[in-house]
DNA sequence: TCGAATT
């Protein structure tokens, strides 16, 4: 058992590094991998009806966007002889969909393969990470299609195990996962559960949706799940048509500018600004522990009434000026991929970010006048 | 009109 994990992980490397040297040959793709393995927790294959195919058919989760069908099969080719292999492409762009089939010609190979090669972990140089899930692919049928939730609000502590505890009163689940932060692990409240049936997916939904789990203070969300690589697709669409050149603000640079000068004139001549320096320090000590915007990395300010196509460089551009920005966000809604309306930026000294509110509120973007301040704790009152 | 998150 061990030995297997050892030697797949081998000439998993191989066909890694095969990846590579093909991606270095071609420019269609600059999302390079390198991968190292992790102990199998995933649930238990599910048994699935009479047929031949069913003890030698695996499908394969959460593959990296650029592997190919041939790799895919050199991998689960290392466990034993393959049949067939299939790697799912959207039928437009051909972009591989994330998943695959192996279908083994020796039932003991795929479950080899189930053993050794579910829970491999790959971690793509940009950050995005995956984790290969393989289990015994069920019929194809009408009825399991379309059950996979999304979950999202989840408490922090909540493990996979809870949560398929909280979701297994309204069906058979198939796959369960929590989303953990890749820095330093914790949950990101955000999970999935897939179901067998699509109606255990729905009932779920009406009777989850909203409601606390025992012990929790907020409500989650539970909704259908989008496809996985929907969302690299529509990013890269979405990058194609938008220019990423912004023309900055005049009006604006020349604000910020005259802000810098005068501090520059502070510093040099001592002469007053109208907005004297405040160090953070000065003022907790005189507002206490409750400081608007202030989250402890920073000053969180609240941008309201951007546009729709508003995007994270206006916000460099408007705020950056004024000094030191450590984070933008534009807050959109996930299937328009259109800014709701507002948007935070987080910057790191106080005098900074007083003077970009001071300057940004009421400040005129495009036929929009924009409303900035720092971000209230609107959320659940102490 | 004061945080999303999609393996």
């Amino acid at each position: 058992m061990e030995w297997s994990k050892i030697l797949v992980f081998c000439i998993f490397q191989q066909v890694i590094a095969a990846m590579e040297t093909q991606l270095s040959n071609g420019p269609t793709c600059n999302n390079t991998a390198h991968g190292s393995a992790t102990i199998n927790n995933c649930s238990s294959p599910v048994d699935s009806g009479n047929t031949e195919d069913s003890k030698t058919n695996l499908i394969v989760n959460y593959l990296p966007q650029n592997m190919t069908q041939e790799e895919l099969k050199s991998l689960f080719g290392s466990i034993g002889e393959i049949e067939s292999c299939k790697l799912v492409r959207d039928k437009i762009t051909g972009q591989s969909l994330g998943y695959g089939f192996v279908n083994y010609v020796d039932p003991k190979d795929a479950e080899k393969a189930i053993n050794t090669l579910n829970g491999l972990r790959l971690q793509t140089k940009t950050i995005k990470e995956f984790v290969i899930s393989s289990s015994y692919a069920r019929p194809s049928s009408a009825s399991i299609r379309d059950a996979n939730l999304y979950v999202s609000g989840l408490p922090k502590t909540m493990t996979q195990k809870e949560l398929e505890q909280l979701f297994s009163q309204y069906g058979r689940i198939i796959t369960s996962r929590i989303l953990v932060d890749q820095v330093t692990g914790v949950s990101r409240g955000v999970g999935f559960i897939r179901f067998d049936k699509r109606i255990e997916a729905e009932e779920a939904i009406k009777g989850l949706n909203g409601q606390k789990p025992p012990g929790a203070t907020e409500p989650i969300t539970v909704k259908f799940a989008n496809n996985p690589s929907q969302k690299t697709n529509q990013a890269i669409l979405s990058q194609l048509y938008h220019s990423p050149n912004r023309r900055y603000p005049a009006p604006l640079a020349q604000q910020a500018q005259r802000f810098r000068l005068d501090n520059l004139l502070n510093i040099a001549y001592g002469v007053k600004s109208r907005f004297p320096p405040m160090t953070i320090d000065g003022m907790t000590s005189l507002a206490g522990i409750n400081i608007p915007g202030h989250a402890g990395t920073g000053w969180c300010i609240f941008v309201y009434n951007l546009a729709p196509d508003a995007d994270e460089s206006i916000l460099w551009q408007m705020f950056g000026p004024f000094g030191a920005v450590t984070n933008v966000k534009v807050i959109r809604d996930f299937n328009t991929n259109k800014c709701k309306g507002f948007g935070f930026v987080t910057m790191t000294n106080y005098d900074e970010a007083a003077m970009a509110i001071a300057s940004l509120n009421g400040y005129r973007l495009g036929d929009r006048v924009l409303q900035v301040s720092f971000k209230t704790n609107k959320t659940h009152k102490a």
